[in-house]
DNA sequence: ACTATATTTCTATATTATTAGAAATATGGA
DNA sequence: TCCATATTTCTAATAATATAGAAATATAGT
């Protein structure tokens, strides 16, 4: 992954109302979610809300397709895992003795 | 996690300079790296790097111990871990068939 | 006390992001 | 074609962040 790539992702997600939008859409899973109930349920306003569902959309962290009138709006989990993995990469210079504490998309049953 | 937290740490990596300081601390461990080693590796005047360190570290990316005159910076794999933890909460409301590609620290040869 | 080293804090300037109302666009039904 | 619904784009005001030189602070050796 380059680092602005990884940059851009992690701005997108460093702000309030996107982190908000974004955690809502991993919940939700792949189906995907219309605009409109995102900015119901977390109240925002649709021109801000669009301001920020574009920032994700631009960093490849959701993706959107069109259903008749409406935008379904659903989480890019490969991004997202790949962002993760960015992140830990080649830690302790391959000794994770004291770091290793594997996350990623897992139930909470399965914990 | 708070979602400010999460927000809090997310901008701390949200920036170039602040984003190959922490994969440098992550790579090299626990130990921790001084801060001049740093800057000189990444080619940071040592005021900005003060200012970016100061960041990572009020996100609580980052600890920091003193040896003598020397300040030596390490990775919080702990706080890194939860944050990727928060960011996968709840994937797909329990059923990743979809996303599940776990990642943390784990060394290349594992994977 | 003096000097050298390691790092931070102060400062001002420059750059970038956020907000929401109003207008515009896209789709589909009568 | 006309109207309703869903969402985006435009706009301008406001707010937050990044940069690096210079001065200040902390530590240790002579």
């Amino acid at each position: 992954m380059e680092i602005l790539t990884a940059v851009t992702a992690l701005s997108a997600l460093a702000q309030e109302h996107r982190l908000e939008i974004f955690r809502l859409l991993v919940r939700e899973g792949v189906h995907g979610t219309p605009a409109g109930h995102i900015g119901e349920k977390l109240g925002i306003p649709l021109s801000t809300l669009s301001f920020h569902l574009s920032q994700l959309k631009n960093a490849g962290l959701i993706n959107c397709r069109r259903e008749s009138r409406t935008l379904f709006y659903s989480a890019n989990y490969l991004s997202m895992n790949e962002l993760m993995a960015y992140l830990t990469e080649n830690c302790c210079e391959g000794n994770p003795d004291s770091c290793e504490i594997p996350v990623g998309c897992v139930p909470e049953k399965e914990k």
